[in-house]
DNA sequence: ATGTGC
């Protein structure tokens, strides 16, 4: 699908007949890609709609920068490590009770931590090593099936050991620094401002420390496990980059979109589907050189409460996969029920169609946490 | 998404 809007900014949506994408998306991408100096608007199959701009989608523009298209959780992203926990030796039971409070404060040295980790130190601090809420997760996950054993390898994994999968991003310090911004810039920021220049290096710093943190949400999970990581993979989706390579020369944003331009990335399905450790193939302007950053809504949060209203929260601590979801937040466990999402295969599969990814393997859940807090 | 909105 591809048609131009404003007679500037090409819009293009990757996925197939299969691929669920609900007509406001689209509406969505289209009112966006018409913003100024916007050149390429990019939906992946993941596309679903957000507060105003969509989620799953990556936007070139040229001359202005748009704080808000990169959204609150600047940073947010995926990040792997394999660990030395063998497959075989999972106690569903025991782990799940074992796994500590991820909720509250680390008791460790912040300012070390983020030190170690190339971060500066801000005044969100005492969330470092949380999840978070939403969509976010550390999920433990099982190796269940490999396409590529060579590219498997390369990248340090072993079928037999289980990996972690953290997804969280910047905490307060993205949504404090967006803020900043939102104030009359429908604009956009001229790129030679000094607001863009600003926002561009407060930007990075959300970056590191949303890396920063995912590390230590990885280095809490797997304590209590008595286990130990290394990191494969740590991939940003929510960004805001500089793009000079081949086609238009501008400013890449990427919301829920992750990068095909910086190796191998995992796709996350819902936290009761597989998940695709995928390399990027073909990168380029067809693509806004960005993936699918999971499965993407296929309903509202709001939707969901409704529709799975015969469904009790216990039942959904168990998945179809055999999971366990750590997940006491009544309402948020609702929200992100497995149903609410697409079929994950379906969004590789797009991707897969459209010639951009190769699948390295099938990752199985095996246990989730979300929180351990929040409303009974 | 959010040390979350009234």
């Amino acid at each position: 699908m591809e048609t131009e809007p404003n007679d500037r900014a090409t819009v293009r949506v990757i996925a197939t007949p299969k691929t669920w994408i609900e007509s406001e998306a689209v509406a969505q991408l289209e009112r966006t890609a018409a913003l100024p100096g916007m050149r390429l608007a990019v939906g992946l199959p993941d596309l679903h709609a957000g507060k105003g701009h969509p989620i799953g989608a990556a936007f070139l523009s040229q001359g202005v920068i748009h704080p808000r298209l990169v959204g609150n959780d600047i940073g947010c992203g995926m990040g792997l490590w394999v660990t030395d926990l063998p497959a075989r030796k999972l106690k569903l039971d025991a782990w799940t009770k074992r796994l500590g409070d991820l909720d509250g404060p680390w008791d460790g040295d912040r300012e070390a931590w983020l030190a170690d980790h190339g971060a500066a130190p801000c005044p969100f601090d005492s969330a470092l090593g949380t999840i978070g809420g939403g969509n976010h997760f550390a999920e433990l996950q099982a190796v269940e099936r490999v396409d590529d054993a060579a590219a498997l390898a390369a990248l340090g994994l072993d079928r037999k050991a289980l990996v972690l999968l953290v997804h969280s991003g910047s905490r307060g310090l993205g949504e404090s620094i967006l803020q900043d911004y939102l104030d009359g810039d429908a604009a956009g920021l001229p790129e030679d401002g000094p607001a863009a220049a600003d926002y561009l290096r407060r930007h990075d710093a959300a970056l590191h420390w949303a890396e920063a943190n995912r590390a230590l949400i990885a280095h809490r999970f797997l304590g209590p496990l008595r286990a130990a990581g290394t990191r494969v993979l740590d991939v940003n989706h929510n960004t805001l980059t500089r793009h000079d390579g081949p086609g238009a020369p501008g400013w890449l944003h990427r919301k829920g979109a992750t990068p095909a331009t910086e190796g191998p990335v995992v796709i996350p399905g819902s936290r009761g589907d597989m998940s695709y450790l995928v390399e990027p193939v073909n990168a380029g302007p067809d693509s806004a050189w960005s993936l699918a950053h999971g499965a993407g809504r296929k309903w509202t949060r709001r939707d969901a409460r409704g529709k799975l209203g015969k469904t009790r929260a216990r039942d959904l601590t168990r998945t179809a996969l055999g999971s366990r979801v750590i997940c006491e937040d009544r309402a948020l466990m609702f929200e992100e029920a497995p149903q609410a999402y697409k079929a994950v295969d379906s969004v590789v599969g797009a991707l897969e169609a459209a010639g951009l990814v190769r699948v390295i393997a099938v990752l199985r859940p095996v246990i989730t946490y979300k929180t351990r807090r929040g409303a009974p």
